[in-house]
RNA sequence: GCCGCUAUAGCUCAAUUGGCAGAGCACCUGAUUUGUAAUCUGGAGGUUACCGGUUCAAUUCCGGUUAGCGGCUCCA
């Protein structure tokens, strides 16, 4: 006797093991029909699972009870449309070897070896698609078998497949004490995979699939191994979801920064200027201005110190802080003075000996700086420090300079250069918790007053198997814990990764996402025990002696370029009120209108306002088109009738609609104080939200 | 850096098998004086990213360079 317990809390029994898709039946022939899989004791497993002992059972089906799609049914679905996928590449391009096919959150891929001369481009989708579909109309069912190991392996090793040989042999070493196939149809007739599953019944249940790119990877990641072609695809239950899926990519690309930054002219990355180094515009200007000005009263108010500092430093400087030698590949090669050169040149030295001959210190030159720190350092180092002085928190919006691979460059979140607005706190040990909580109430600061919810924090540890960290582990001991404890006590969800420290000490990452799903880092806290003692810095304390303070790196936007770059995403170009290049544009009805128009644009100047008016010889309906388009946040609409009545018709971006009349000094008021309390569009105490109620009311 | 794709007017995109490079928007003219998402007219705008090759002829085919896009790898 097995007794199933149903989600519902209902157990129903049966004489012998049944399988999940004969409990499925015995619920309704309905509920059958719709089955894609179960999940067992919250496994999730194929329909021809049998249950042998007494389990709870949920039956997987396209749409959950409460109608939204079921996120195990994509799992499903995808991780058996790549099966689909695969057998349809592998017919079409023979001697394509199958390495690894999972399901993602939004799609899937599948990881081949194609030999040599064979190439599979974007051309060949609407074949692969089409041979797809005959699998899928053969509705052919997913049939599992196992073989014991040994009996495994030696199929694999006929069958000459060396990737999935390896995937076996790591299964084995994980545990396994079977290997599992999954045939599209009958064992040894149909097409068959080394797969631990769970798949779908049969193709059929593929109801929308799509090839959506071809990528290339490494066998394992290893960028020294065997080089892979990767596919990648889509597949849903419904060609709605499909459809659904494909307007909201399109979507997605129009809320892309580089998209949106071309068009609203917020920056410019120019050829002949350099592959990742951004331009910033005049309205990008504007954005990054105010955003550096509101974290910058926030800085004097928290006891922040305004530094500036040079592009370039000494190759011994960064020798000292030990960014030279672990990062040499990724940074802009040094600059030698003129006279070394020459000197260099005349002894014939090469390329290759002059390049060992600076790591070894014996050619000194200058770096385009990777960080900020050790220029802060040295302002520290500047002056003998009493225990009285700390913290000493050094303020800076630095631009830093780094090699990155010219394939991962790309807008404004991935570049060569940027600047941080940097900070370093050097502080005595006991003041550590505090100052760390200080920094990251300032990022909480940042994302309130931008609206930014959907963030996730990263307590990044060292991982105690690498050799890439600097400094002894108790220290690292104390460090890991302040950031744990600092990060519990600001009351947000956080997950601790092992390995993702930097090389000087561990660190609190914010980490968000863009339109197209990729996560980026923000801001971030990192506490530092290594470079203090690298630079030898002191302080002295209350007992007259010399003591070794610790640093605080701080960075809460991260990077201004990465920073806006998401922000452009986030607010889809709508940038609120106080970030918008141009905050109100005054729309003359004609050019009887000028005059007051020139007024209005007068009043909102003198209180700082940016705004101008259109006076285009256009209709009104064209000028409200272009400040939409340009995604002004206010439009004020004036014409005789408002000039006699000293008022304006205000519209706001967004809203299709005249929000109705206001006084021309509540207008100028209105949107001054918008201004100036940064409220985030449409907010209470906006103008927006005021003429709203007032329209209901 | 690696794999695949892409590059035509300021922007978005056309151009049969290789045969005189085109449209919309933006820009400049002129008319119109307009009340809530495009009024009409005319004009200007190009070494088809760059370098080389094949050909009577190249935007089109081939090679290289540069840059962009999607991934991989990397990310102090």
């Amino acid at each position: 006797m097995v007794r199933i317990t149903l989600k519902d809390g209902t157990c129903k029994e049966f004489e012998a093991a049944p399988t999940a898709g004969e409990v499925a039946a015995s619920i309704g022939a309905g509920l059958a029909k719709a089955a894609l899989g179960a999940k067992v004791n919250g496994e999730l497993v194929d329909l021809a699972h049998r249950i042998p002992t007494d389990s709870t059972l949920e039956i997987v089906t396209a749409k959950n009870r409460d109608g939204t799609v079921s996120a195990e049914s994509l799992y499903l679905l995808r991780h058996s449309c790549a099966h689909v996928m695969a057998e349809a590449i592998t017919r079409l391009f023979p001697g394509v070897q199958l390495v690894y096919g999972p399901p993602l959150e939004t799609n899937f891929y599948y990881d081949m070896s194609f030999p040599p001369g064979s190439v599979m481009s974007t051309d060949d989708f609407a074949r692969v698609e089409a041979e797809m579909g005959k699998i899928i109309e053969e509705n052919r069912a997913f049939t599992r078998f196992n073989l014991p190991v040994e009996e495994g392996m030696e199929k694999l090793t006929r069958e000459g497949s060396k990737y999935k040989l390896d995937n076996a042999r790591r299964a084995v070493e994980a545990g396994s004490n079977e290997l599992s196939w999954y045939a599209t149809g009958t064992p040894g007739r149909d097409w068959e995979d080394l797969c631990r599953g769970p798949h779908v019944p049969s193709t059929g249940k593929i109801g929308a699939f799509k090839v959506l790119s071809l990528a290339s990877s490494y066998w394992k990641g290893d960028e020294k191994s065997d080089r892979l072609t990767r596919v990648y695809g889509t597949a849903f239950a419904t060609k709605e979801e499909l459809a659904q899926f494909t307007k909201q990519s399109e979507e997605a690309k129009k809320r892309d920064h580089r998209v949106l930054g071309k068009q609203l002219k917020l920056f410019h990355i120019d050829e002949m200027v350099g592959q990742g180094l951004v331009l910033w515009t005049p309205n990008g200007g504007i954005v990054r201005s105010e955003l550096q000005n509101f974290i910058g009263t926030e800085l004097r108010r928290q006891g922040y110190f305004q530094v500036f500092t040079p592009h370039i430093g000494k190759l011994e400087l960064y020798r000292t802080s030990g960014h030279f030698p672990y990062y040499r590949e990724s940074q802009y090669p040094p600059i030698i003075e003129h006279d070394a050169m020459a000197k260099l040149a005349d002894e014939g030295c090469t390329c290759g000996e002059l390049s060992n001959r600076m790591a070894a210190g014996e050619v000194d030159g200058y770096m385009l700086k990777p960080m900020n720190c050790p220029h802060h350092i040295r302002i520290f180092a500047s002056e003998p420090r009493s225990y009285r002085d700390l913290p000493v928190r050094l303020a800076e919006f630095g631009t830093v300079y780094r090699w990155e691979q010219s394939g991962e460059i790309g807008g404004m979140t991935r570049v060569r250069g940027f600047t941080q607005d940097d900070a370093h706190l050097f502080v005595r040990e006991d003041q550590i918790a505090e100052e760390v909580l200080g920094c990251l109430s300032i990022v909480k600061l940042i994302f309130g007053t931008l609206g930014i919810e959907d963030y996730r924090v990263r307590v990044g540890l060292r991982d105690p198997d690498s050799q890439k960290y600097v400094g002894d582990s108790e220290n690292w001991d104390k460090a890991e814990a302040a950031c744990r404890n600092a990060v519990a006590t600001l009351g947000v969800p956080f997950s601790e990764e092992p390995g993702e420290a930097a090389f000087y000490g561990p660190k609190i990452d914010f980490v968000v996402k863009d339109v197209i799903g990729r996560s980026w880092q923000l801001g971030t806290v990192q506490v530092d025990y290594n470079l203090p003692i690298r630079f030898d810095l002191s302080y002295v304390g209350a007992d007259n002696k010399s003591h070794r303070p610790v640093m605080i790196h701080r960075a809460p936007f991260g990077s201004m370029e990465r920073f806006v770059g998401v922000l452009i995403e986030h607010f889809a170009g709508a940038f609120p009120l106080w970030l918008s290049p141009e905050q109100v544009r005054v729309l003359p009805i004609s050019e009887k209108s000028a005059e007051y128009a020139n007024e209005l644009l007068a009043a909102l100047k003198a209180r700082g306002i940016r705004a101008s008016v259109d006076h285009a010889n256009d209709r009104v309906q064209a000028k409200i088109k272009v400040a939409a388009e340009a995604k002004i946040p206010y439009m004020a609409v004036v014409g005789p009738r408002d000039a006699e009545q000293r008022a304006v018709s205000v519209r706001a971006r967004g809203v299709e609609a005249n929000l109705g009349e206001m006084s021309f000094d509540a207008f100028v008021d209105g949107i001054a104080a918008e201004f100036e309390q940064r409220l985030l569009s449409g907010a209470p105490g906006t103008v927006q939200a005021t003429l709203g109620s007032a329209s209901k009311a």
